[in-house]
RNA sequence: GCUCCCAUCGUCUAGCGGUUAGGACGCGGCCCUCUCAAGGCUGAAACACGAGUUCGAUUCUCGUUGGGAGCGCCA
């Protein structure tokens, strides 16, 4: 890359299931990366294995980066439409005697390894046609293409999240670069698609990094200028074990569902091996200005959903009323729901005091419960205890004070405390059966607002039910 | 087994030779208060271990231990 050149980077999935945290962090950073640098931010999809790659995959991925608001640059690139000239490198390679025919069989490979594994040896191709010429009894013989790796010497990756990497060249072996069906893979299909992309910079998940060696092996054969490489290192699940399905390999659309906000999921996935000091609440228009490689940290993390819903909490308190309401709305209508014009009133009136309480967009829609219908309320749980005779009785008593006065907040509230000083109890011992019944909640946005803006007739409809 | 990576409160992390080891989430207490939140104050909570280097190590080096990744005609 030369001085005057903009950063490229590139996020490169393969599509044989959902886009997960892990990934979308890599892409995250990769993103942030280059938007920070006023660079490329490019999309390839890895789907040179035709046997688990499936459309569906794909559209999950484009799904997920979309929600998570990453968006990428030019077309989307599908690495398999370009096999041709994948197989042309390769003959370029066999034709420099850079790489070399292989005509051991799945099976005798299989073997190879199980005896170095019960002899305690390195697990590794022993090389056993790279200098061996097909005889006759070859012909017609399907192989595959392997590189002719360097075996002395070692290959440094100089990585930015950690550092100088070293690998002794004679721990490498000869990768495959064609398989027998003359298909690429990955090895080969990742270096020069980079290459012919223009990529500067190769951002992803140390899974990869005992890759680079050998991916870089092919790089220096073919004298194309080596990529920035930066190895984040994994997501853990909460118990420190690798993330299963169990718990956070979920598909980021999952986390969409559970009310998650796009915002949220950057500033947690940003922060989850990322920092500047001792910032938390990192907006994605600030973690654009401020991020770089450097300050990656190097060792892997754990979800934490309690942080996760903190931060959302954040966000959700910091989105504007009118949005929240179009959420609400949204989410209803993804279950067939649909507000009346009154709810939608309720709604938009109570959001300041519903988003205050909400940690997802779940919480926001339960809370929101008792705006959408008229009528009588069920009592949860919480709600029934607040509700014994007692409390009936309290609630009873106090009607006749509430029906005479303004059906206004601070009339109510002034009318409720009168009643309760008059009758020697505290406000909340009258406040909360109130609750009870006028939302079916133990708790809620303030209370006298709540009557008002349900208004005198619904409220006394509602507070009525439960006077006996 | 071999190769590679990692290691500060329970968790995410700041720290880049000398700090009362800081912040955030979570947890406890107090305040506010009609509930729940939010907010404010506050408390408990960490440098994995052992050798070096150094006047001095959380910080540098090596080892140990513990995690993790890779070792496919998967990506």
């Amino acid at each position: 890359m030369s001085e005057n050149t903009k950063p490229v980077l590139r996020f490169a999935p393969s599509p044989t299931g959902m886009l997960h945290i892990g990934g979308a962090r890599t892409a995250l950073f990769n993103w942030l990366y280059a938007r920070h640098t006023g660079g490329t931010f490019l999309l390839r999809i890895e789907d040179t294995d035709r046997e688990r790659s499936t459309p569906q995959a794909v559209q999950a991925i484009l799904n997920g980066m979309s929600w998570m608001g990453l968006t990428w640059d030019g077309d989307v690139v599908y690495q398999f439409a370009r096999a041709d000239r994948h197989r042309e490198v390769a003959a370029k390679l066999l034709a420099e005697g850079k790489a070399y025919r292989c005509y051991a069989t799945a099976e005798e490979l299989t073997a190879m390894r199980e005896e170095q594994k019960a002899k305690g040896l390195p697990m590794r191709y022993d090389g056993r046609w790279r200098d061996r010429k097909p005889g006759p009894e070859q012909d017609g013989k399907p192989f595959v293409v392997r590189l002719k790796a360097r075996q002395s010497g070692e290959t440094i990756v100089h990585d930015k999240v950690l550092g100088d990497v070293r690998f002794e060249n004679s721990q490498l072996d000869d990768m495959v670069l064609l398989r027998s069906d003359g298909n690429p893979t990955y090895m080969l299909a990742v270096v020069v698609d980079d290459a012919d992309m223009g990529v500067t910079h190769v951002i992803r998940g140390a899974d990869h990094l005992n890759n680079a060696a050998r991916q870089l092996q092919i790089i220096e054969q073919m004298g194309w200028t080596v990529p920035v490489y930066g190895h984040l290192p994994l997501i853990n699940g909460p118990d420190g074990a690798k993330l299963s399905k169990r718990h956070g390999a979920l598909a980021v659309e999952a986390y969409r569902d559970m009310g998650y906000l796009p915002e949220t999921m950057r500033n947690y996935l940003l922060r989850l091996g990322w920092s500047h000091g001792d910032d938390e609440i990192i907006p994605t228009k600030q973690a654009i200005a401020w991020f770089n490689l450097e300050s990656i940290g190097k060792s892997a993390a754990r979800m934490d959903y309690k942080k996760l819903d903190n931060l959302n909490g954040h966000y959700i308190r910091e989105t504007s009323d009118a949005a929240l309401v179009a959420e609400v709305t949204a989410w209803l209508e993804r279950e067939k729901r649909v507000l009346s014009m009154t709810a939608r009133q309720r709604l938009e009136q109570a959001m300041p005091g519903l988003k205050e309480r909400a940690k997802t967009l779940v919480e926001l829609v339960q809370g929101a419960e008792f705006l959408f219908t008229d009528g009588p309320r069920t009592l949860d749980e919480a709600a029934a205890r607040l509700l014994p005779p007692e409390g009936r009785k309290t609630l009873a008593a106090a009607l006749p004070a509430l029906e005479a006065t303004d059906w206004t907040a601070p009339a109510l509230e002034a009318a409720a405390r009168a009643f309760a000083q008059a009758h020697g109890l505290k406000l909340g011992a009258v406040a909360q059966p109130l609750r009870a019944a006028l939302t079916g909640r133990a708790s809620s946005p303030p209370l006298f607002e709540m009557l008002a803006l349900l208004g005198r007739e619904e409220s006394l409809n509602r507070l009525g039910a439960y006077t006996a």
